[in-house]
DNA sequence: GTTTAGAATGTGTACGTACACATTTTTAAT
DNA sequence: ATTAAAAATGTGTACGTACACATTCTAAAC
């Protein structure tokens, strides 16, 4: 069914019936009445081609993410987002990437500049310099430029969407794979790698989450807690790391709340003879962690899917611009257990 | 980029352009090898709508899958495939879902002869009752029907894709995960659930893992395996399964390859004061079984994300016919490993 | 050097919609 | 009744592709 049939049927033409359809006036109400009738009756469907055809309509979104090297997390999320590119840009939404360093506010506002000049249609944003995204968000709103997030999430910020994971609950359930792990007993180390200065929301409330899980147990009592805090780059890190590995008293188990546990494993692995009974737990499916994971010295990764996140965010603005549909204000992806009998079938599983 | 504009860079018309996008021939090899450069330089996409709106196809496919009743493992594939639509209905993908009745052939027969009289453009087929399934593969391939399969494999089959799971791989998964919380010592039984008479090829693939990883342990030595059949509905069934969750020596775990594990869940929960201490691994999110979970009685779920499946398996056909691309041959879904801790995320995970 | 078949290439139209622009009809003021 | 303004309605073109059909070129046969 077509507007050329409909109009046909209502003795008027293509354009009076057009008029009627986009509700820009000039129709008389008679007619008016009549074509609706007709169109309600018939159950006119716009043909989505057509009207794409004609509209061709083309919208730039920019994302803004940190820069990284060659198997650090932050390739996976800009992977997916170009994946989602590569399969959207044939409905006209076009995709900028912008790297920033995390460890430059300069290098973040150079960007954001950049960003502002491409007069983008929607923004991608990973707030990882907090204070800094929250201008930005700013910005973008009294400019009307709607924008989703990833990783994690400004609350009260006016974003199309957030995709990202609970950070809290992923820390939970490292430690209950943890504890199951070493028979909820032992000396359990938390150690925090880092490599920027940054204040690091997720970090902390997933180490919040670990130990929320071990108080609340009814084990606690034969459980011990050491955290640490390692900075990669700062003089003696890795003296430091080592030390932190070093079973003291009774260790039994490693948390690392970032993607960093492959330093823990390197450390492990050189002193397996002596270390090879502590049981590790880590986050994130980067190559270096899954090297170790499959050797058998890191137990368990806890995986946020972050090439899913970078492809959901970019589908958002094509299902909000595009489609003019809704889009889910907040979306946590699953936290996958990720062991060596499972970890073959999540590798290429970005959609 | 357009064909206009490719036409222009190689200097030809439309037509040519065409005819090599097409493969039609008639065209010299020359110039083909040109257009096809630049084609590949250009990265050209054709325009979906221009393409649709010519094109103005529209396709029926027909889901051929088992009956439920609600809250029964086969609700979730179907519940993807009908996600599918929604989304793909637009582009001109026409669904039908025929339902026939796992425990009769007649049933399945009667559905296939009114699959055939639709004149599906492609099929999507559940192979559950296998001897029969092979059978309608090989009309469909005469009648050079398309068909995806879904959920288990008909290896040989020219099928356009499957959509599945390793089973082999999850009865693995389902062994590493008891062991690690029954301590790698005692006693496991491993209880086939089924509810119709089918050989079912999924379940013997998951005992097959399940055992080669024990096998192939280095504490083999301290476990005992113990196996047991339970026909749903057949007489005393009730009694049989309540005889094979009793404790015998030293029962520390069960193991129930099917996404019947609810049942055990209920006769252990009857028995809490004296089988509480035994930990159950099994498969598949269905509510009965998240219930257990979530009470503890169950341990560990293994899901296959079945909506995903149905999803992937119209989508399959949109991307084979509409969009004209290349669809992998097989499909292999994650195998999630669920907690109480990461439950609540896997619950509204279909695409 | 013509002729001619066949290969190679070019041209024109349709698909259904959106929107600018052209034309006709109605209404109100004289 | 005439005219101008406003309201209502109609017309034409573009979007990018697929395919039928028309035209031009090439090489072989005489």
């Amino acid at each position: 069914m077509t507007i050329k049939e409909i109009a046909k049927l209502a003795n008027v033409s293509l354009g009076t019936v057009d008029r009627v359809i986009h509700k820009r006036g000039k129709v008389s109400k008679k007619t008016e009445e009549k074509i609706l009738a007709i169109i309600e009756k018939v159950n006119y469907q716009p043909n989505i081609y057509a009207r794409g055809l004609v509209l061709n309509k083309s919208y730039t979104i920019v994302a803004l993410v940190p820069s990284f090297i060659e198997g650090e997390y932050w390739e996976m999320p800009s992977k997916g987002i170009k994946m989602a590119e590569k399969n959207l840009s044939q409905f006209g939404v076009n995709l900028n990437i912008l790297y920033f360093d995390q460890n430059s506010v300069p290098s973040f506002n150079e960007k954001v500049d950049e960003l502002l000049k491409l007069k983008p249609d929607g923004v991608i944003l990973a707030p990882v310099i907090n204070f800094e995204a929250v201008k930005l968000t700013k910005k973008l709103e009294s400019g009307k430029i709607p924008f989703s997030l990833i990783d994690s999430n400004i609350p009260n910020s006016k974003a199309l969407s957030f995709i990202g994971q609970d950070a809290f609950q992923s820390g939970k359930l490292a430690a209950k794979l943890l504890c199951s792990e070493i028979n909820s007993q032992g000396t359990i180390s938390i150690i925090s790698i880092k490599n920027n200065e940054n204040h690091n929301k997720t970090l902390q409330q997933r180490i919040e989450g670990f130990k929320d899980y071990i108080y609340n147990s009814n084990f606690i009592a034969n459980i011990t807690l050491i955290e640490n805090n390692i900075h990669l780059g700062t003089a003696n890190w890795e003296e430091n790391l080592m030390q932190a590995c070093t079973p003291t008293n009774n260790t039994v188990g490693i948390f690392v709340p970032s993607s960093m546990i492959h330093h823990v494993a390197k450390c492990i692995e050189a002193n397996f003879d002596t270390m090879s009974n502590i049981k590790l737990v880590g986050n994130d499916l980067i190559a270096n962690n899954v090297k170790y994971l499959k050797k058998g010295v890191i137990n368990y990764l806890i995986g946020q899917r972050p090439e899913n996140q970078g492809y959901l965010a970019l589908e958002s603005f094509y299902k909000h611009l595009v489609l003019g549909k809704s889009v889910p204000q907040k979306k946590y992806l699953p936290l996958d257990i990720i062991t060596q009998e499972n970890l073959m079938y999540y590798n290429d599983d970005v959609v």
